[in-house]
DNA sequence: CCTACCGATCGGTAGG
DNA sequence: CCTACCGATCGGTAGG
């Protein structure tokens, strides 16, 4: 089921993901209604059978992928101590998704300033959460002595987009697996929070 | 001169910096050109006698950007001959301009696929050019034997991005100066080209 | 799922 | 620098 048929059925889902891809593609603003609704072959106005609006689309898109984030990290984490370990593998799975859910990050990252309140406010929230997550994984390590940095707060900074850009430029048709770009990049992670840079 | 005045003298390069405020605020397409000129003290029409058109304000804003980071770069890393300090040169002086430059930052890594062929290809020719010179200086490293990264591309690809999100939570009012943040960045991009993870 | 249609707003032009 | 105005398109509704 790609594009315009004759008498197409759409779902939920389906006006989701097309919404996904072309939010990804051209930006929330970007995208109308009409680009979404050609996409799946159907007019604008059905659209409103699957969703409430444009603006409920894109929440819909935030809510679920930053879900998924903070569900990633806690299952990452758990039954590990070793607070190297423990950032390896929260940063592993970090840039993973992001090589596997491109289109979500792109989107995540571009348009939750175009979110209405009190949406953006709660969003920006659950972000926060993770920085927050991995920016204590950095402080324990520092505190443990097997982390060098001088802040953790501008670590965890460093360390997060690194891995959000993943999806700026990964492909599936690249030399490089997701699990490989992710085992690569865990170890850059560890290396920034290290500190290995002065000698 | 801020807002709204009786019959305001409005110049090319005042135009140019409200459009840079508010593309970084909400977008080129979040964007309207009335609210350029609301913020300028003008009627919208009153704005062609400035600008040839919204889409050249964002080719303007991403041309002058991506040629002053090429231009940082060469100036940077001129007269250095030590791999190491060639790559924390050129990513102290790149994280800096996104700590100074935050909105030109904004909109260049969000807008940029707004713009119309042929500028689209040409300015990301540009910015290409400065991963490669990025990735020509972790190559070096790894051949003089100083860094140790699998792959120069994956990892100028992490430094790079690490340096352009300082842009997105650089505050002049924050506790760190941007002299201060570029400083550690640029140790966190050498963490990196030196491979310090595994042991 | 459709056609018909809404008010609002968009970027931009004419003409002074 | 302005007023007056353009066609196009926006997100969304009515009603079936």
């Amino acid at each position: 089921m790609t594009a315009a048929q004759a008498r197409a059925t759409v779902t939920s889902e389906a006006v989701v993901d097309t919404a996904l891809t072309l939010f990804a593609e051209r930006g929330y603003h970007g995208t109308a209604l009409s680009q979404i609704a050609e996409a799946l072959g159907i007019r604008t106005p059905s659209l409103y059978n699957h969703m409430r609006s444009k603006h409920d689309l894109l929440r819909v898109i935030v809510d679920r992928t930053t879900a998924a984030v903070l569900a990633d990290f806690h299952e990452a984490v758990e039954d590990v101590d070793d607070p190297v370990e423990r950032l390896r593998r929260a940063t592993r799975v970090y840039a993973h998704r992001h090589a596997t859910h491109r289109r979500e990050a792109l989107v995540v990252n571009r348009d939750t300033g175009s979110l209405e309140e009190p949406h953006r406010t709660e969003l920006q929230q659950r972000r926060r959460e993770h920085e927050h997550a991995i920016r204590g994984l950095i402080a324990d390590g520092v505190e443990a002595g097997v982390f060098m940095v001088e802040s953790p707060r501008l670590a965890s900074f460093a360390i997060r987009e690194m891995c959000v850009s993943v999806a700026r430029w990964f492909s599936d048709d690249g030399p490089l697996s997701a699990d490989q770009v992710a085992d690569q990049y865990a170890d850059f992670a560890v290396s920034v929070a290290r500190g290995c840079a002065t000698n």
